[in-house]
RNA sequence: GAUUUGGUAGCUCAGUCGGUAGAGCAUCUGACUUUUAAUCAGAGGGUCCCGGGUUCGAACCCCGGCCAAAUCACCA
């Protein structure tokens, strides 16, 4: 293994420290009684200092600069809330004759990144930043590569940014430790699931667990990853979508059932796109679209103000609203409100001429309810930025739809478009058995022609249905790409700590497959 | 999968016409007891992504490959 000169200083300094006597790596618990998050909030609000002990604060963390001054030194350490300075006098912490304390551990051997334990009082400084000072220190453990310092000054520029999305994303640990942006980022993540749960909770919905590892894959229409289970000796697949599963609980007499359901598909990757990816799926007995839309308006908002404390969030160029209540248009609603074109009455011929009109790309495999599908993908979605509700799709897209209550040839199906993407999809979920084998049936001729991501036929989800499922209420949403709005993400790699990525063939591992 | 852009020190980047590899921060040595991009004086640090080619000579030009990003294609 090649070592940079820093990191060799490193593991020179790291000897040094037990030469010393001291052990870099003590297993002993650190007790802190207070975050740096709530000291800086001390300073801010004056009337909480009587509320807290401020003369005997202990504190750990990792340090992320240190200014040296002769027998003084301040230093920034970070913990699990934020940054605060410390300030180390060399006679405070080393009352007696022997300064290496000082002279040696903490001016020479404690490199950025070491982790360290703090006990000490707050006071101002001359500049009035609220600052703890050492009456002792405890090394707690040691850094042996150096961190991308990021620093920035009083004007808030930054310097050295630590931005290589490369390097970021394939090294999250250390992108989360100097760029406070993208760790709020994932803060606001976890969020929106606490949101959700105490919302779906509330009106006494069950979370639930349904196999990862399924016989046949179902729900959506996509490739799937294929595994091989040795015991059993079966071929076994990554779920693409969890809604068979949930809607056999719902036939099982569970009338509101919800998952966060981590879903694999083995397709493209694209800003949009990882292959494992997280939906919430949920099913509610009794209910239908209608119903759901106002459901996913409230749940959303909520969502908004939990994650962002406002329902307007900036997003790009947009600033987007989820406030209650959002536009909804029908599928050709939205397309003569785009294109003042009216195409609910048109046949086929009729759809693939006013297609070719709009300039929206066709080839003659199409059928009428692709063709309608393409037209509003092309002229609309881009074009709804505030959160709409697009009602009513045609049949042909959507196997697991009840067919609509009056419309011929459409379902009672919708989806929210927000910021010119879909975030979310929901019907009243086909409860015939009859119908459902129909459509799967469908499917299966779609798939000998070629179709690789037709719906398979389950058998055992239609054994189900036949038990009688009551009318329900489906829905699903994308939770990375609600959670790139709400946290104003250009990539869906921003809001996954691990994005997928190609491994890098480093020296180490070239030499490995060597031998 | 296609196109474009990029890959140089730990990080962010510069690198002229093809002629000994550069800066800031970080690191090392020294000074400094309220600094905050600390400051001051000095020093060290390179598989220029990989492999071939052209050339007296390649970070730079040519060919092939790897990785990434953006756009497109694909895609509930």
């Amino acid at each position: 293994m090649q070592l940079s000169e820093q990191e060799i200083v490193r593991r020179q300094n790291l000897q040094a420290i037990r030469d010393l006597g001291i052990e870099p790596y003590p297993a002993a618990t650190f007790e802190v009684n207070i975050t740096a998050k709530e000291i800086n909030e001390t300073y801010d609000h004056h009337e909480e200092e009587e509320k807290r002990n401020l003369q005997q604060v202990r504190i750990a963390g990792r340090v992320m600069t240190k200014r040296v001054m002769g027998k003084a030194a301040f230093a920034v350490i970070q913990d699990g809330t934020a940054k605060v300075q410390i300030y180390v006098q060399r006679d405070m912490i080393c009352p007696d004759e022997n300064k290496d304390l000082y002279n040696k551990l903490f001016k020479k051997l404690l490199d950025l990144g070491d982790f360290v334990g703090i006990e000490g009082k707050c006071f101002l400084t001359k500049t009035g930043e609220i600052t703890v000072k050492a009456t002792s220190f405890t090394f707690l453990s040691k850094s042996l590569k150096p961190l991308p310092i990021v620093k920035t000054d009083e004007e808030g520029n930054v310097y050295d940014a630590f931005t290589d999305p490369e390097l970021r994303y394939r090294q999250r640990y250390v992108d989360l430790v100097v760029n406070p942006h993208v760790r709020e980022a994932f803060l606001k993540r976890t969020q929106m699931y606490n949101s959700m749960r105490e919302f779906l909770n509330g009106k006494g919905y069950l979370e639930v667990e349904t196999p990862i590892l399924q016989p046949l894959y179902g729900g959506a229409a996509a490739r799937p990853f294929k595994t091989h289970h040795n015991t059993l000796d079966m071929t076994l697949y990554l779920r693409i979508a969890n809604e068979l599963y949930l809607k056999r609980l719902i036939v099982g007499g569970f009338d509101g059932v919800y998952e966060f359901s981590k879903d694999f598909r083995n397709e493209g990757m694209s800003r949009f796109h990882n292959p494992e990816f997280t939906q919430i799926e949920l099913y509610v007995a009794y209910k239908d679209y209608e119903w759901m839309m106002n459901l996913v308006e409230e749940m959303v908002e909520k969502v908004a103000l939990d994650t962002n404390g406002t329902t307007k969030i900036q997003v790009g160029e947009n600033v987007i609203d989820f406030k209650r209540p959002w536009k909804r248009y029908t599928m050709f609603e939205a397309i003569e409100h785009f294109t003042s074109i009216d195409i609910s009455q048109m046949d086929e011929d009729e759809l693939r001429a006013t297609a070719k009109k709009l300039h929206v790309p066709i080839d003659p495999s199409m059928g009428k309810g692709k063709l309608i599908d393409e037209i509003f993908g092309e002229t609309c979605e881009a074009k709804l930025i505030q959160p709409t509700f697009i009602t009513d799709y045609p049949i042909e897209m959507s196997p697991l739809a009840k067919k609509h209550r009056t419309v011929p040839g459409l379902v009672e199906r919708f989806e929210a478009i927000c910021n010119g993407k879909e975030i979310l999809n929901s019907f009243s979920e086909l409860n015939d058995p009859i119908d459902q084998r129909a459509r799967f049936e469908e499917q299966l001729s779609l798939g000998k022609r070629g179709d690789d991501e037709a719906m398979v036929l389950d058998e055992d989800f239609l054994n189900a249905l036949e038990y009688g499922m009551p009318p329900t209420a489906g829905l699903g949403i994308g939770m990375d790409r609600l959670a790139m709005i709400m946290t104003n993400s250009n990539s869906i790699q921003d809001v996954l700590f691990f994005p997928q990525m190609r491994p890098k063939v480093t020296a180490s591992n070239a030499e490995e497959e060597e031998e």
